[in-house]
RNA sequence: GCGGGUGUAGCUUAGUGGUAAAGCACUAGCCUUCCAAGCUAGCUAUGAGGGUUCGAUUCCCUUCACCCGCUCCA
């Protein structure tokens, strides 16, 4: 990251390069977005409360994301929409899901931290130079996986060894956590000067382990689930069993997810209590890749179709380094939030796990796990995943990264563009004057429109101050009753971003309203 | 996890080893016919714990949280 970094011309006319973090955490307590968890009592790292709005604002994205995957799930590339199903699977569950998915005891991540130069590594990807004598009397070198061969000569040279020979000839090459501990004694750290200044590895598991049993003596240890991804797999049997799918199809599902972050970070970006939205697609192997681009183009639209600008958003496919062993492709929905501008963060993978997770659930729950597949002359497979697996809580993030929008020409200095569909209150109904017969009007038309929107009714205090504080939670339209309302049956429309206005009939408000949040 | 920084009201800031001050915001009332106007009143703070002291918001220690950098993110 090079936030640190200056762009050698600074443009006035860019606002949004002027935006920090710090001012958008204010916003979201002042008005009741988000707040640190256990506020009062100091709070606690990597949780966060959503508040009143925040919690509108979290449930039009879910509501929005469910929609569009279970209610209305897009055209598929044969011209009839695709077939997707819900769930909602328990945050605990038997222990052994979270062996068989790899979770627990499989590839949690030993870490070796080094004394001098504080600098922490994967202890799986550093790698020794033994010597094949085993002599102690010059250091082991060590490095990072991937450093080139002259590099390392260098290192060795440094370390005093004699390069004549080709480096095969006199080391083994072996990675650090095939060493005994004793042995660190002799090893020079990747960074380091002095030798033996690397730590025993740590192991770190990301899953928070709890208790299920209410007695001590039963009590065994469970997981709170790390994605909520497991939950469908494991369901994926009872789902064919019972609801009539057949291939290709997807279950979708929202819900808490929990990790133990090393180290929580960027507000609600990295948060220990997160939560995702996850769909699984099973298809047929030889159709797997087909889906994977099609995701891809529908959760960038879905994305877009909120509000989130084009330039602000960045598809990157994965290297295939960067590929965990048993993915076939990764592409990650990249937002450019504004601590990791001008980079980007992740919002949403997509990955093509392959038939990864069926296989290992298949094995431990020695359950049958393959479809018969009538279409295909009674083919029996396991099918191919597609996950496009996003981040609720960090939609909700950059939604208000991208809503944030500083204006020193209105009285808040500051309004949330949002898109109305998104906007946690869709219209608040003002009455100009907090007298006559303007408030019963208004309370009238508030009535009305909360059946079928988020609305809020403000009576009190000076017009000014109402439409501010509107702007700053970033409602799309407020509707304000004066006397002319009284006498021809018009309201005002004032809109949020231009500041506008105009006189709508009274009895077109919700038809007004309906298509505004269309659009 | 390491290093650095910060912590006084919702926000921005003042101040002091001896009753914690103000502006804005917020609430109520008055006034007000379209963008935080005015008048009156009100609410709210030294992150937590311990130590030194007659007395600590101030000095010391611990801890918690947040920010920046590194590390990490199966």
């Amino acid at each position: 990251m090079t936030t640190s970094a200056q762009p050698a011309e600074k443009l006035p006319s860019q606002q949004t390069s002027t935006i920090d973090m710090k001012d958008i955490v204010a916003l979201c307590k002042r008005r009741g977005f988000i707040f640190q968890a256990s506020d009062i009592y100091g709070g606690i790292n990597g949780f966060w409360d959503y508040g009143p709005l925040g919690t509108e604002l979290k449930n039009n994205l879910r509501d929005y994301w469910w929609k569009s995957m279970v209610t209305t799930p897009p055209v598929g590339p044969d011209g009839h929409p695709v077939q997707i199903v819900g769930l909602d699977s328990a945050i605990i569950q038997n222990p052994e899901v979270w062996v068989a998915s790899g979770h627990v005891g499989g590839f949690s991540d030993p870490m070796v931290d080094c004394r001098e130069t504080k600098k922490r590594y994967r202890a799986d990807h550093v790698r020794v130079l033994v010597p094949k004598d085993r002599s102690d009397n010059k250091p082991w070198i060590s490095f990072m996986e991937g450093m080139e061969v002259n590099e390392r000569a260098k290192k060795l040279g440094k370390a005093g060894y004699n390069l004549s020979d080709p480096e095969d000839a006199i080391f083994w090459n072996t990675e650090l956590i095939k060493l005994p501990y004793e042995d660190y004694e002799n090893i020079l750290a990747p960074d380091a000067k002095k030798k033996g200044t690397l730590t025993d590895p740590k192991e770190f598991n990301l899953l928070f382990e709890t208790g299920v049993g209410a007695s001590e003596q039963d009590r065994t240890t469970a997981y709170l689930r790390g994605e909520t991804a497991q939950g469908i797999f494991i369901n994926y049997k009872n789902v064919m069993d019972s609801s009539r799918v057949k291939m290709p199809f997807g279950v979708a599902q929202v819900g808490k997810a929990f990790r133990n972050e090393v180290n929580p970070r960027n507000f609600i970006f990295r948060s220990r209590e997160f939560e995702q939205m996850e769909m699984e697609w099973f298809c047929h192997p030889d159709e797997a890749s087909k889906w994977f681009d099609f995701w891809k183009a529908e959760r960038k639209k879905f994305w877009e179709s909120i509000g989130l600008s084009q330039d602000n958003i960045l598809m990157r496919d994965h290297e295939a380094d960067e590929l965990v062993f048993y993915s076939k492709g990764t592409c990650d929905i990249e937002y450019k939030y504004p601590f990791t501008a001008p980079d980007f963060g992740e919002l949403e993978g997509i990955a093509n796990r392959g038939d990864y997770d069926l296989t290992q659930h298949q094995e431990h729950s020695k359950t049958k796990l393959e479809y018969l597949d009538p279409e295909r002359n009674n083919e029996k497979y396991l099918p191919h995943v597609i996950e496009p697996a996003a981040g609720l809580t960090r939609g909700v993030l950059a939604l208000l990264c991208e809503a944030y929008t500083i204006d020193e020409n209105r009285p808040s200095g500051v309004y949330l563009n949002f898109h109305p569909r998104m906007a946690p209150k869709k219209a608040a109904i003002l009455p100009l004057m907090a007298k006559g017969e303007q408030p019963e009007v208004a309370e009238k038309l508030y009535m009305e429109l909360r059946e079928e929107f988020a609305v809020d009714l403000d009576i009190k205090q000076n017009i000014g101050k109402r439409y501010a504080r509107q702007d700053e939670i970033g409602t799309p339209y407020c509707f304000t009753i004066d006397d002319e309302t009284l006498a021809d049956g018009t309201v005002t429309v004032r809109e949020r971003n231009t500041m506008a206005q105009e006189r709508i009939a009274l009895n077109e408000v919700a038809k007004y309203l309906r298509e505004k949040i269309k659009a």
